[in-house]
DNA sequence: TCACTGAAGTGTTACGTATAACTAAGCCCT
DNA sequence: AGGGCTTAGTTATACGTAACACTTCAGTGA
């Protein structure tokens, strides 16, 4: 077989600068100290220099056992939230030297469902968002150390959270002392575990409260199914008087089925989010939503994976939210 | 040193199956039909299945000399576009075998700014999208293959477009057709060549047509921060009568000056963008803007890099683009 | 003088895989 | 009988790196 690339190795380095590959080794890999003469090693160095010389990823992985990369799988990327997750997790791994390949779930991306056959990348651990279950066991088979984001802790793996339950409860907090008994909950069509939270909880809290009442409908995540489930529930004249959504996009397709239904906002109809995308303050009004932090998230994710594999025991305490309260809802008429 | 993982090899599945290491590799490569023989093939195959056997990508990559991963280099997920690039190039990727590892730009992810400091992966390819320079030398130096997406033909490595001087040209006569002469031109403040085209096609179109007027003013892809260069633009009273977005953030925060400084959209005001992201059709009225498919550009680009990786030359035709007229346009006042 | 120490390296090996080159048996045809 | 072909494997090797174990040599203290 012809050497399958013709970049230099290690070896040329060390014929260029008239020392053993092992040397070469030390030098590159900073553990020369007692070992190689400052002037050696300025030589290797100058050497690899102007050879351009790269090490081999696939040879440094294979020898040493372990890659220092991680595979960060969510779900598609259709708002800017896993960007964020992406940019925290990616900040805390570069500081430690490792890198993070980033896994956007299967959309149509071909029949493999397994993160893996997509990432060929050897891989030292896993944090994952919300996944399909065939991939869970995928990973689970290969023991890969796993953080889950966002997921039941009573599942498998370490888990990091939000407080999105404590989210919810602002949310019915703020609307209850607006004066609101009558909420329409538009939930997220999507079976996971965030956005059970996010129905049992509104639920638990609005029970407390007598004379309220609480009507539920699903949508898939995008601003057009979001419209016409908001139609429909809505143009049942049932008394709703504020609407809390699983996301931003929800809320956003409520935005335009209120403005079918002649319905203003919010002088007839309040509306929260959650997530606090771009998008919440593009609409008018703005949109009183939960500020979830991404790139914290991001970075505790990463925080408790390095310290799996570092043989250590994650701490586990839930992130905090904050309400962002904007013009999107006001006391009830 | 101890074997750092004690994930099994082919060898404990041939010492399993009563087979020597390399029928193992023929089996499971599927290259053993005329060498192997079916019960043989079968006894393997359960071995492998027993032990949960998954072949050691880094040993693999290194026999082969190639990893059959790609490296997708995309600006910061800030909106759903570069989402659908990736998607489509996975697509394609995903029928031949490879897999694709997402880089987002650094946006504050660390002070190295190489691409190949973050994916520790092996790579065969890269396909990157409006980089900053230091990264690309980095890739050069390597001597990847490398396609360019909405970059200049005249640079470096192969490019795929998508025909964005085209769409300018639609959206310049769809405005001017409707009566407007007097233009706000609000540009990305991103050196990119994308952009440079934009302002370079309006402008020549405009020229063409006696008595129009074309004021130009740079903000960041924000919303918030087009908001702010807007109003500036707009509050000194000249004729504008329509905006022209380099992208539908920025119309989105047109929107925003308009109605503080109360303009109607599109009464007073007629605004375009470009991307029609969910944004578009999210805010009110909805975005007359020119749609961008992103999920072909992703997978013209895969088949343009998979090209080169065969040894062809990969054509490269434009990708043609189309003008969504919604709301946000109308006849001058 | 001589054992000892530290500096400055070098030789060699193993990581797990894929494949080229080889072997060995069985069968067919002349 | 023996050469050739097919089937069913095996043996051996290389990919590029990191690191262990070893060597050589100059200096040092007794």
């Amino acid at each position: 077989m012809p050497r399958a690339s013709t970049r230099p190795t290690s070896r040329d380095v060390a014929r260029e600068a008239g020392v053993s590959q092992a040397a070469v080794s030390l030098v590159l890999g900073d553990k020369w100290r007692g070992r190689v003469s400052e002037a050696t090693a300025e030589r290797v160095r100058e050497a690899a220099r102007t050879l351009g010389y790269r090490p081999n990823l696939a040879a440094r992985n294979l020898r040493l056992g372990r890659t220092r990369t991680v595979l960060l799988v969510v779900p598609a990327l259709t708002t800017e939230f896993f960007a964020g997750v992406y940019t925290g997790a990616a900040r805390v791994a570069s500081r430690h030297g490792f890198g993070v390949v980033l896994y956007p779930s299967p959309e149509g991306i071909g029949p493999a469902r397994d993160p893996f056959a997509s990432a060929q990348a050897a891989l030292d651990g896993v944090i994952a968002s919300s996944m399909a279950a065939e991939a869970l066991t995928a990973i689970r088979g290969d023991q890969l150390p796993l953080v889950m984001l966002d997921s039941d802790p009573a599942a498998a793996g370490i888990t990091v959270n939000l407080d999105i339950a404590d989210g919810v409860r602002q949310v019915a907090e703020h609307l209850l002392g607006l004066g609101h008994r009558h909420f329409l909950h538009l939930g997220a069509d999507v079976p996971s575990w965030t956005f059970e939270v996010r129905a049992r909880e509104l639920e638990a809290r609005l029970r407390r409260v007598p004379g309220t009442s609480l009507r539920t409908a699903r949508s898939p995540i995008s601003i057009k199914g979001a419209e016409a489930a908001a139609e429909t529930a809505l143009a049942s004249g049932n008394g709703v008087t504020a609407v809390v959504c699983d996301d931003d996009q929800l809320a956003a397709g409520v935005y335009k089925a209120a403005r079918r239904l002649g319905l203003r906002v919010p002088a007839d109809l309040s509306v929260t989010g959650m997530d606090d995308l771009a998008l919440a303050t593009a609409i008018d009004p703005e949109l009183t939503t939960v500020r979830l932090d991404a790139e914290l998230f991001g970075e505790r994710g990463m925080q408790a994976l390095l310290a799996v594999l570092n043989g250590e025991q994650p701490s586990d305490t839930d992130i905090p939210v904050h309400l962002e309260v904007r013009g999107s809802t006001t006391r009830v008429p």
